[in-house]
DNA sequence: TTTTGCATTTAGAAAATCTAAACGCGCCTT
DNA sequence: AAGGCGCGTTTAGATTTTCTAAATGCAAAA
């Protein structure tokens, strides 16, 4: 731990920035700087750490493969103590407090919470990460996301969305994908042991029935989607959860064609917080984005062809 | 996530240390500055947080509500960034990977590193959270540590360590429970809706059979100690996770009764790293600090009593 | 009552960081 | 092939932040 005493945590921020953004323009846009700040910023951190980060190119930076490696690290544990702040600064304001899976929080929620604010000034948004199923009406809390086949966290959740998922993978990986006979060749990420999503999926292929390679087994879908960003193998992604990766181009989708598993998104109000006009204007800005997060990947193949 | 902006991530870990240390002294001491700098940036980052983080007693500081509860998830969010770090800097050193269960990273080996680093400075440790079971043989990895009743991760495992499992909770819950029999009038944390230790300890205090009450459910056994130190019920712990908390305490064991769950650790080492010494190194300094970790609570109630 | 251990405050020194502008380099357009 | 555009980098100096060291105040322990 103490470790981080020779390289400032600003400069894993600003490594974290940097990779997602991939320009130095974009990233210092985020952080609030120029760009030349942030490229002094990246000297003195890869000096620090001993490595070179990114390759320049003449249109941004490329992540180097370590980079690559731990960025996706760097922006879950970046992205937690973001949480924790503004978990700290709704205390006293008009707070709508929701909680989610967590990696629902990480991959898709805590990027569009901004958006939200601009839009609401004056509702803060206090967001929990927890599979916390207990009675929402005796919680202190007032919405809960959850995925599932049936209604949770009581009788009163209503529908937001059918899950989708469909395989994903590095590019490296993909090339290597021509048909999806190859999908049975390549290493197949897998979640706790599991191959969530892959029965509906091969089967709307016409490939059910064979058995999948092997591949690493993370705990959770979120190092899952990091494994397959880095190269690991190939994983079956809830489409809400790889829409941004995807976007940003940190894996690519080998096949256009996602399943439905069953599950559907589900929006569930405390008693309590019925009534909060608050409650109904998150409800809508959540149907729209998730909407829009969903479309967009369905357009792209049109775009691409 | 550009709430950051505003409070500079120096700030979070300045908090997380001085809660964790429980003084500015031995903050100060931890971070390698001095107390009067310490105490300058606490009020700044009370002061951009608009929180009273800390009230200030007469031997040191004692965290107020809201910073007991968010500097677990800080402790933990930032340690995740010192293992990426430490990750970065073994690349090209005399590396040695080990790969253990992400929990068990973040809540005990990540607090020893310093000391194994010290007294090996020429092995440097790089340790994978990951509950990946691929076959050693085929991976990047030297070592694996896993728990469980089978010999985990191939034939070549040896034991390090029986698993024992004993209730925790804060304070104030355990003001609450006079007798063995008040356990089943308080709210118990489950691990994705499971008991998981409960039955042998009650069967050990000859409590089989009754129904324990309900209390929040958690998608790890980290976000349930957090709960059990944040008052939100009594959690069964394993030894060696609820042991620094315990030391700090953080969290408080009513009983002083510690039941064998069966399941035991297992180190597993990969053919190729069988001969290397820095493996034999490690696992004895780790046996050593696995006992240590386990004893000095096992005296504790003799010292108490 | 004295001592000890703690946090805080202050002033000034030291260090880190930023901005603005100039610059060099590829790529794309013309 | 020339010009323009967008990119990151460099520089110098100003600015801001952060630190140290020492003095101070406070409360509990001896």
């Amino acid at each position: 731990m103490q470790n981080l005493n020779a390289i400032p945590l600003s400069s894993l921020r600003t490594i974290e920035v940097i990779a997602r953004n991939g320009t130095l323009r974009a990233a210092a846009d985020e952080l609030g700087v120029t760009p030349g700040a942030l490229s002094q910023r990246l000297a003195k951190a890869e000096a620090a750490l001993g490595q070179v980060l990114f390759t320049r190119t003449s249109t941004g930076l490329q992540p180097t493969e370590i980079c690559a490696q731990i960025s996706p690290r760097l922006t879950a544990a970046i992205g937690e103590l973001s949480l924790v702040v503004s978990d700290v600064q709704a205390i006293g304001q008009n707070t709508l407090t929701v909680t989610v899976a967590p990696i629902f929080a990480s991959r898709w929620l805590i990027w569009r919470i901004k958006d939200f604010n601009d839009l609401n000034p004056e509702i803060s948004l206090r967001v929990l990460p927890a599979v916390d199923v207990a009675d929402l009406d005796h919680s202190e809390v007032d919405i809960g996301i959850r995925v599932g086949e049936d209604p949770a966290l009581g009788a009163g959740a209503t529908k937001l969305l059918d899950q989708r998922v469909f395989p994903v993978c590095s590019p490296e990986i993909a090339a290597r994908i021509k048909s999806p006979d190859d999908l049975f060749t390549v290493p197949i990420i897998r979640e706790n042991e599991l191959l969530y999503g892959w029965r509906p999926w091969l089967s709307e292929m016409g490939l059910e029935g064979r058995d999948l390679s092997f591949g690493p087994t993370y705990a959770d879908a979120s190092l899952c989607l990091d494994a397959a960003m880095t190269g690991q193998g190939v994983f079956m992604a809830w489409e809400t959860l790889a829409c941004d990766a995807l976007e940003r181009g940190q894996i690519v989708a080998p096949f256009d064609v996602r399943s439905l598993t069953g599950a559907v998104y589900w929006f569930a109000v405390r008693t309590r917080s019925q009534r909060n006009p608050s409650v109904r204007k998150f409800k809508s800005w959540l149907e729209t984005e998730l909407a829009c997060s969903v479309r967009y990947w369905n357009k792209q193949p049109e775009t691409g062809a």
